[in-house]
RNA sequence: CGGGAUGUAGCGCAGCUUGGUAGCGCACUUCGUUCGGGACGAAGGGGCCGCAGGUUCGAAUCCUGUCAUCCCGACCA
């Protein structure tokens, strides 16, 4: 391809709407262009990059035995309605872009396809003989997101590839899980991608065992927790540790029982009150009180007690209250804190807020207008394992010392809901700590299990002639947000360093002065042996100066590039490698071998970065 | 949705405080000189100043509303 044909512009500014490095690099050196809040045009240099991107992905599914299919991304509200997921998809923040038809008929623009995927599984699949099969798609998603972001990393239209397989027991569900993983690895490594797998909540898709695949880079959206031995890595959502020691409290448990009165006047924060009476964080016990809402309605108050240097981990208490109270009353559609007002509004009387203790009696909630009147209460193991601790008095200014477990109030079940952070011990360890560092997610993959089969019926016939639902599992990976994570990366000052393996074109071809008819004519020849070579070439042919093109060809990123300039007449190019900057004159004659030397190896994407 | 910010030429910005009918750099077109790291000179083209109301003799500028975009949180590949 001629650069003079590519339709390429460049900017030499920052666009004023990007903000990390990969967005403005693909903006100015003219990969994508924005169409709206979290839509983007593909241009045809980016194309290709995705179109590397998935033929890597299609070699690698293929070879473990999954099948490529495409499925409608217009999807009946039926479907979603019988796996019970319409509601939390298409209401309040619900990601589901939905319309109606001209019959009245509610549809939605698929966010992802399990019910489709599983739909057709129950159609199709009849017997455990054929069993497990594995299919895949690679194909635009819409999620209207809550807030789009950083480009490609977060659109609200975008390329994904999705696979669904089903088994007809867990062990072997199990043994593609762990085919994929292997299958994720070679994926992330051919394209050129520092990848870490980390454990992972399974959030909305739901269903057991889940693992994502991190792409590390500081603009990373995810925060992820590491072992230094490498032994354990998680999601911060998911990660678990030991929490410090707790410092006893002075008197310890021979004091324990209801607690002492203090006056604490104003002192509603954990430090205020550890400041003014030298207590450590540690010895006390601070209740949250929070409101779940679910689908149908049902508002449910939470009260969460969680030792005082503890932070709660808003996943683990969503999985919580889900696993206590969605057989009831459907999905959990969110949990925010309960405010002064919030109460007021439901005409209670005032709450102790900031003067909490566990032992806050549902009394408090008789009489509310549209609230369970009945406490749903929670306790983090760093609470109920306190022999004797600080905690609030239920009563304006006032807290209890040495209250205790059992003489206040019955200790709720002992579960985590703390947030592991940094620093923290490792359980399969406590020697190691972990440790922080930022990801971009690029790959998930998860056991679903039975919950997708059996909300909407699909069952096979096993070898004793019975019917039960298959066992599936799920596996994603963000295509375009790869591509963009690629970017993040591999980049410097300069511009793009794209890894061979995904880069648009392997070998700029650049003419240093295109008047220069001896210059042409060479660089012409050579743009015919590498086409006839096999080597993806870009000519910069453009009547442009040597300086505007040296400038493109580094913004571009193009891994290889030959320059044809004023050693033409003596038959000398320059070969330059952009990641690392070696330039080497060599004959023209001898460019082609040399370049191919270095290239070959790296197409395959699996030589060391 | 809550909090913050910004909308002026394709891109980056000034002008707004103190109203007088729009400017700079890059990009684009033509000509000349240059020609290995974003050249120089000359001449050009391109903007209902996000949109709608209002105030005023007069609004990019002041007021009200609205829309859009970006950033910080909940969502996720």
């Amino acid at each position: 391809m001629r650069v003079s044909r590519l339709m390429l512009v460049t900017l030499r500014d920052d666009p004023a709407e990007a903000e990390i490095p990969s967005h403005k690099l693909l903006l100015r050196a003219g990969y994508i262009r924005r169409i709206g809040s979290g839509i983007y045009a593909y241009l045809p240099l980016l194309w290709r990059v995705l179109q590397k991107i998935s033929a890597i992905v299609r070699e690698e599914l293929n070879a473990a035995g999954a099948l490529e299919t495409l499925l409608p991304q217009l999807q009946p509200a039926e479907l979603w309605q019988r796996s019970g997921r319409w509601a939390g998809y298409t209401d309040g923040e619900g990601i589901m872009f939905h319309l109606e038809d001209r019959q009245g008929r509610e549809l939605g623009l698929g966010p992802t396809h399990e019910e489709v995927i599983t739909a057709l599984a129950s159609d199709l699949l009849r017997s455990y003989r054929q069993l497990p099969v594995n299919l895949y798609q690679i194909q635009t998603k819409f999620r209207d997101e809550i807030r789009p972001r950083f480009g490609l990393m977060r659109g609200r239209e975008f390329i994904m590839k999705d696979a669904y397989s089903f088994h007809a027991d867990e062990a072997c569900l199990k043994q593609t899980y762990a085919a994929m993983d292997q299958a994720y690895r070679r994926i992330f490594s051919r394209c050129g991608l520092r990848a870490v797998a980390v454990e992972a909540d399974s959030g909305a898709i739901g269903g057991s065992a889940s693992q994502e695949f991190m792409v590390t880079a500081d603009a990373g959206e995810d925060l992820i927790l590491a072992s230094t031995d490498g032994r354990y890595a998680a999601n911060q959502e998911r990660a678990v540790s030991l929490p410090a020691e707790a410092v006893p409290l002075p008197g310890g448990a021979r004091s324990a029982g209801s607690g002492e009165a203090l006056a604490t006047p104003a002192q509603t924060s954990i430090e205020q009150l550890c400041e003014a009476h030298g207590f450590h964080p540690s010895q006390t016990v601070k209740v949250l009180l929070l409101l779940a809402r679910f689908e149908d309605g049902c508002q449910q108050p939470l009260l969460v007690s969680l030792r005082g240097d503890q932070q709660l981990n808003e996943v683990k208490l969503a999985n919580a209250v889900t696993a206590r109270c969605s057989a009831d009353h459907g999905t959990l559609l969110d949990i925010a804190p309960l405010s002064a007002e919030a109460a007021t509004r439901e005409g209670l009387s005032a709450l102790p807020l900031g003067f909490m203790g566990p032992h806050l009696e549902d009394a408090v909630l008789s009489g509310a207008a549209s609230w369970t009147p009945r406490f749903l209460r929670l306790a983090d193991a760093t609470a109920t394992a306190l022999e004797a601790f600080v905690c609030g008095a239920n009563t304006t200014d006032t807290h209890l010392v040495g209250a205790g477990w059992g003489a206040l109030c019955p200790a709720p079940d002992s579960l985590d809901l703390r947030a592991a952070q940094p620093g923290d011990r490792c359980q399969h360890d406590p020697r190691q700590q972990l440790e922080a560092s930022r990801g971009i997610e690029v790959g998930h993959i998860f056991q679903l299990g039975r919950k997708y089969s059996s909300a909407l019926e699909a069952t096979f016939t096993n070898e004793a002639g019975q019917d039960e639902p298959l066992w599936m599992g799920c596996y994603g990976i963000g295509v375009s947000r790869l591509a963009q994570a690629a970017v993040e990366q591999h980049h410097d000052a300069n511009g793009i360093c794209w890894p061979t393996a995904i880069a648009p074109y392997e070998l700029m071809l650049v003419i240093a002065n295109a008047a220069d008819a001896e210059q042409v004519a060479l660089a012409e020849r050579l743009y015919e042996q590498f086409g006839a070579a096999g080597v993806e070439v870009l000519l910069d042919d453009r009547s442009e100066r040597a300086g505007v093109k040296f400038k493109d060809a580094d913004l571009l990123g193009i891994p290889w590039r030959v320059v044809v300039g004023r050693g033409a007449a003596t038959g000398m190019v320059e070969l330059v490698e952009r990641a690392s900057g070696e330039k080497r004159e060599i004959p023209a004659a001898e460019v082609q071998a040399a370049l191919l030397e270095r290239l070959l190896p790296e197409r395959s994407g699996l030589v060391a970065a």
